[in-house]
DNA sequence: TATTTTTGCTTGCATTATAAAAGCAAAACA
DNA sequence: TGTTTTGCTTTTATAATGCAAGCAAAAATA
């Protein structure tokens, strides 16, 4: 067995994986809120600290799940864009939200429902496709 | 802001609430594997300690994942069922499978494969009513 | 009935993950 | 030429998880 797995089960391996606090929390505000550099993804609404930060975009690009890239006007900013590997968790962020919208209104009264996730159940799989191409339209917008 | 969410995303809350190491490897052999009790939950293949185990299925049990009964010929042993709310995570617990056979046979050789994977893709909404339907038959012979 | 085994835990301690706050160098801006 | 911004790192604290042992009540066995 790998190390960095427990058991040979696909399911406890995509935990083992993915399952942390903070990594697909990351990836979902890249993918929905279009957060690219260090400090957008700081100020999210998570308030990551900025040393878990840190080591989760470096844990993410080792996985292959984003890549890191600085745009030709800044030797400053780097910017971090999903990879389609990244882009790949899209249809477990999406099963995501739609339990979250659908199970947890009554212990968390803030929810946020200002959201399209009615019309997302109604065609999971035309959804994936649409974030994943909403993203790379904006992601060929920004590196122009 | 509840203490115990980070903010109102759905998807983040939904983190909070199921995110952890071990909550959904518990349901998953509950569903999967039918394991009910203590003893065969904490001999399952990921080898949860048996502390964790005991805090897990607690909380599970608070947040009304699982119901705790014991068998009527039987003092000792207590068994452990999923309720409807715990059986509302199968949609997740699919996607991680596939996203599992799908991306991880490269950095990790020995995950099982010999599962109907492939068919489930095919027809996803299907399969979750067939584990749902497949759990509730099981339970329902045991509890006789 | 007496003894052994099993079950379902708890307890104590070690390690890893996460959090909070401050600091800091290089680049960008004024 | 300061001043601010960015992208981090470092330090220290707390929480989550892991490991090993222990233990009482029930069940099985002799």
């Amino acid at each position: 067995m790998n190390a960095e797995f427990r058991c040979s089960c696909p399911i406890t391996s995509a935990i083992d994986m993915i399952g942390d606090k903070w990594s697909l929390v990351v990836i979902k505000n890249m993918l929905f809120f279009n957060l690219k550099t260090f400090k957008e993804l700081s100020e999210a609404n998570e308030k990551i600290a900025t040393n878990i930060l840190s080591s989760r975009l470096k844990g993410l690009e080792e996985k292959g799940f984003i890549s890191k890239t600085k745009p030709s006007n800044n030797k400053k900013t780097n910017l971090y864009i999903l990879t389609e590997k990244g882009l790949s968790l899209i249809p477990i962020i999406i099963e995501l939200a739609i339990w979250g919208d659908t199970n947890l209104q009554n212990v968390h009264p803030s929810l946020d429902r200002d959201n399209p996730i009615e019309y997302i159940k109604l065609n999971k799989e035309k959804f994936v496709g649409v974030f994943k191409n909403q993203y790379l339209d904006n992601v060929a917008e920004i590196t122009l």
